[in-house]
Parts: C-alpha cells; structure tokens; sequence
DNA sequence: TGAGGATTTAGGATG
DNA sequence: CATCCTCCAATCCTCA
C-alpha cells in the first residue's frame, strides 16, 4: 500500500518534470528540431511503423512526436540555458511552481509568431497559403459587401443522410494526438480543415490538394500555442484571418498574407471556448476561468464587458443565427443559458432561460434557423429545446461517458434543423432527427479506425462532414 | 469547504 | 498481439 503511495506520488512528479519539459521544448522548437537532426535513426524507427492510414500522411504527421520527443528519449537533459530558474528546481510542488510561471509567462509566447517559425512539419506552406489568399480574393471579399452578406454564412438544405459515405482518401492524421477542435474554412472556394490539438499544435488540411496529382498530401502542421487549443474561429467576412484560444490563455490571429500568428490577446485564466456573432468580426466572446465572459474588441484591442454568468467553465458560447443578440452558453456547472446581450444588465447577469442538468453541460448550440438550442451533458442525455420562447424540450438517453483520454462528445446541427450529429463510443456518428424525436442512423465505415468526438459541418457543401478523434486524425464524410 | 488522492478510459507506441 | 504509457476530465471520496 504505502509503497504503491510512494510511487504514484514519485510519478507525479515525474509527470510535472515531463509536462515542464514539454512546455519548455515548446517554446524552444528550434533547438528541439536540431536535437531531431541529430537523432535520424529514431527518426527512421519511426517513419517505417505502420498503422491502417495512407502513408504519405503518416510520414508527414509523425514528425511532431519525434521534435517532441527527442530530447527526452535520447535520455538527454533539456537544454536549460537562456531559461529562468523557473524550471530549475523539478521538485517543486505545482501550487509554488504556478505563482511562479503565471506573473510573467515566458515572453517569447507573448509576441507574434511568425509561420515559418511555427511550422513543425518543415515543409514549404506555400500552397496553402496561395491557396488560402486566393480564395479570400476570389469570394469578393472587396467586392460584394451588402446585401447577400447574411446568405452566404452558410447554406441551408435537407440533407440524405443515406448518401452520406466516408471515401478511404478523406481519412488523414492531421495532427498529433487529441483534437480538440476542429473548423471547416467557411469558403465555397475550399474543402479546407483546421484542427488544433492538445500540444497548441494547428493542423491545415487541404482536401483538394489531396486530390490533384500529388504536391503533398495538402497537411500543413504549426504550433502558434503552448497549450490545448480550445477553439478555432474564421469569419466568412475575414477569411484571411484564422483565430485561436487556448488553456494558456493565449488568443492568436493568424493573418494569412502577413504569415504571421499575432497575438490578440492574454490572460493568467484559461479561455474554454471562444466564438463570434455571425455578423461581427470584430468581437471576440471568450470562455474565461471559472465561469467569465468577456468581449474583447479586436479593433480596439480592450475588453468591452465582461460577466460572470457560470460557476464554473464554460464549454462553448453559440450564436443565435437569426438573432445574433442571443447568446448561448453550456458550462460544467451543470447549466446551460440563453442570454439577450441587450437585456444581460452589467453587474447581475439576468439569463433568458436556465437548463439545469445532472452533469457538466458540454454543448449547447443554436440550430440554423436559431428555433432550436441542442444541449449535450455528461448526464447522458441530449435536450432540444424548441417552440417561440423554447419552452418545449425533449430528451433523448445518449451515452456521453468519453472517460479521461477522450475529448467530450457534442451534439452539432447539421444543414437544417432536422439532424443532429454526435460521436458514439462504439466508432459511429449518430444521427439525431428532431422530427422523429429519436437516433434514426449511425454513420460507420470500417475506415473510421478511432472514435469521433468533434464535428464541424462544411458550411457550403451539405452532407460534407469533418470528424475528428482523439487520436489526430479527421474523417470527412461526403 | 477545499485540497488532493483514486479511478475510469481509448489509442498509439513498443517489444 | 500483449503490454505499457498517456497523465490541464470529471467525479467521488477522504482527510484535514
């Protein structure tokens, strides 16, 4: 007994000196890809190891592990010069080690980065960003401001469920390890997706590319964050500009012409989720510690207001299409909210309405039409809520246990109001009809090697859905 | 009442 | 194929 004690607190600390070492390789990639040249043979090891996924792929997306790894596997010691002695003492209790760090955060993350200097997968990028700056010209971004503006946010169809089918090409590992969010490039131009990862690391991939006769496999992989990425936001009226939130704190913009990832913004809390009104690129909405909400004007670079609507994290914040003054918010707290930003009062929050459920609520999304709200919690349950002041609300039993290792299953519309797509333990996307009232299908494919647990819908070509896993890769059906 | 331990869990790496 | 390693989730539990 005593001795099993001794030990798991030894690993503990084990495990703080491996996680500082990784933060520190992190904010030291330059010297760790050196390490890398030095250390080709893991590097070979590591390539020809095989599992079910195309290989090209495989190679690409291997190479983050081995930069991660290098240092630490070769048994060598990380490279402490030029660091402070905040990493010198590897005994230290976490709770000291955290006043510490917090105050004054290494300062290289707090400057903008530079593409080239966060790129991890030591591969030209310049296709990508081509392609990204073409579309961005092509869609009329100078052009056509008005009056279609709304319309072109996203198509709104019925999909046939049935016609859905994940192809083997559209199968990659795009990133390494757990994908925590993931982000369909809202252009007609494009079948682009973006994911990021636990390690801070933003994974690009370029169907299309994949498709054309062989530049690439159309995966390009940085790492602009120190931490889990929380959320990805690209605005359809800003293409050109791809921003992320982190546990860190961080909120970076990635501008595409400058090839740069500035920072927009920092805090000492960790951001959740982040999101943006659909017809305001300007305001950024953003999941903070224990429970805040804060706008941060991008323009003005200050914070507008700021709330306390949760006692506990906030999963994701979601946007009443139709009235963007509506906001929606899910949090561990065992709540979800709707909000009027016009009626939310400045000191004491006053919501619309309150869900209360039985667990940490994980999800809760707007439909397209904005007449429904689907809430996914840990309490093994989906809500859709409905009727003129969603008064009405059905639940459906949905096993949401995704355990430590997972990220957290949520409920996602489709392309109307009438599905709702969700991972399932069991290697399945099941399909959830709000006619009905019940599961009417489960999308599987002997493709799908790993469990799907975040989904994003192309917001132009219906019936085109990005999974991703926990393991890195993405599945599109089509 | 809060801090901190134990436990659960899937996927990839390793041998 | 079996075993080890991951180790910023969430919950329940115990102990100060």
């Amino acid at each position: 007994m005593s001795s099993s004690q001794r030990i798991t607190e030894y690993e503990r600390k084990r495990l703080e000196n491996i996680k500082r070492n990784d933060e520190l390789l992190a904010s030291l990639k330059i010297k760790s890809k050196l390490a890398d040249l030095s250390s080709s043979a893991k590097r070979h090891r590591a390539e020809t190891k095989s599992y079910k996924l195309s290989p090209e792929k495989k190679a690409r997306s291997e190479t983050p592990i081995v930069i991660r790894r290098s240092l630490r596997t070769q048994g060598k010691a990380p490279d402490l010069s030029g660091l402070k002695d905040d990493f010198s003492e590897p005994t230290k209790k976490s709770t000291t080690l955290k006043s510490q760090v917090s105050p004054n955060q290494s300062p290289k993350k707090l400057e903008p980065i530079s593409m080239r200097d966060a790129n991890t997968c030591s591969e030209s990028d310049e296709l990508l960003v081509n392609k990204i700056l073409s579309v961005c010209k092509g869609s009329g971004l100078d052009g056509d401001g008005d009056g279609d503006g709304e319309r072109k946010c996203r198509v709104r169809v019925s999909v046939d469920l049935e016609s859905m089918e994940l192809a083997p090409e559209n199968v990659a590992r795009v990133v390494p390890n757990r994908i925590l969010s993931v982000k369909f490039f809202p252009s007609a131009g494009l079948r682009m997706v973006v994911v990021g990862n636990k390690f801070g690391n933003l994974g690009f991939w370029n169907v299309d590319l994949d498709n054309e006769d062989g530049d690439g496999d159309g995966i390009y992989l940085y790492q602009p964050h120190p931490s889990p990425v929380s959320a990805i936001l690209i605005h359809p009226f800003s293409l050109n500009k791809i921003i992320t939130s982190c546990y860190g704190g961080l909120v970076r913009s990635l501008d595409v012409e400058k090839e740069t990832f500035g920072l927009v913004y920092s805090t000492e809390h960790a951001i959740f989720s982040m999101a943006q009104q659909p017809d305001d690129a300007n305001n950024l909405y953003l999941g903070e510690g224990h429970g805040v909400v804060n706008i941060w004007d991008e323009r003005s670079a200050r914070s507008s207001f700021s709330w306390e609507l949760h006692d506990s994290r906030i999963n994701t914040i979601d946007f009443n299409p139709e009235n963007t003054n509506m906001m929606a918010t899910s949090s561990s707290d065992g709540t979800a909210c709707i909000w009027d930003l016009r009626k939310i009062g400045k000191s004491k929050p006053k919501s619309l309405k309150v869900i209360t459920r039985e667990r940490a609520v994980h999800s809760a999304y707007f439909s397209p039409s904005g007449d429904r709200l689907a809430t996914t919690s840990l309490d093994d349950k989906i809500g859709v809520l409905g009727g003129a002041n969603y008064e009405d609300e059905f639940m459906l039993y949905h096993y949401n246990q995704t355990g430590r290792w997972l990220s957290s299953f949520k409920g996602v519309w489709g392309w109307d109001d009438s599905y709702i797509f969700i991972g399932n333990m069991k290697r399945g996307v099941d399909v959830i009809s709000t006619l009905q009232q019940r599961l009417v299908t489960t999308l599987e494919s002997p493709h799908m090697t790993a469990i799907p647990c975040r989904f994003d819908p192309h917001p132009f070509y219906p019936g085109m859905l990005a999974g991703a896993t926990s393991g890195g890769q993405v599945y599109i059906w089509t």
